[in-house]
DNA sequence: AAATGGGTGCTAATATTTTGGCATGGGTGA
DNA sequence: TCACCCATGCCAAAATATTAGCACCCATTT
């Protein structure tokens, strides 16, 4: 039935647009994930996307009390993964170099100096991993 | 018309990979956008969604000799830009570290010495900047 | 207990997307 | 020059996606 795993589906607009908006809220409730969606339509409407999404396998939901919390099947972790792995051979033939260099020169970057110490050490620590 | 700017349009499914499709290939035929296609329709619908995406403005074409070569009206530096900044709020919790962090630790990563050497300089070199 | 705030399921109209046929025209190479 | 390949435009069916109404259920709060 489901088959996602690390492949990423090929989801319509509206439902890619309610998956961001669950990755980005981590778990949420039908109405705070109409609340955050551009143009939101009625809730009745976000519903019934959230149980079509549902069906198809890709969010998973749990009872909290009166409501129900929607939450990803595959787990934000690994989606990012796939995700990054698209974006990098989409917009930056593959060059890891080019996406580094594009996320510290953005605009409102404001990283800290711990935060390049930090960059730092993630790099040190993989060098030594990797050999 | 077009009002595309920086704003990430909201393309349906196959719209959305028939530019990713142009963007990874830089600028491509109708042909050759098909080939990259998963589960490629007709060559005819391809050519319909291309010429649809150019009147959204989301393409723009230069004719070469016979053939149409299709290009993205916004230059893939800048979508990278907005495509980044999607990801990392979506995925990442804005965490530039994190982004880094699974980069550098993907599977088939296979960064050389070199490829970190070049990494720690791009930091560096951003922390020169923004302080 | 009654009201309230979510939730469900079923149903269906509308809108959009997606597909591609068909006739036609212009370059290019054999 | 004559196929041939690639393009165009117009058109339209078929498939999907999107929206939402309605009746009803369950838990919580007043």
């Amino acid at each position: 039935m489901g088959e996602i795993s690390s492949e990423l589906p090929a989801l319509s607009r509206r439902e890619r647009q309610i998956m961001d908006a669950v990755y980005a809220l981590g778990a949420a409730a039908a109405t705070e994930v109409r609340e955050s969606l551009p143009t939101p339509p009625s809730l009745t409407a976000v519903r019934t996307m959230l149980t079509i999404l549902v069906e198809k396998g890709h969010l998973k939901f749990r009872q909290e009390g009166a409501r129900f919390i929607y939450e990803p099947v595959v787990p934000r972790e690994q989606m990012a993964r796939t995700m990054m792995d698209q974006v990098l051979h989409t917009f930056f033939e593959g060059s890891v170099e080019r996406v580094v260099s594009t996320l510290v020169d953005r605009e409102d970057s404001s990283l800290t100096s711990q935060d390049f110490d930090r960059l730092q050490a993630i790099i040190d620590a993989a060098r030594r991993q990797g050999k």
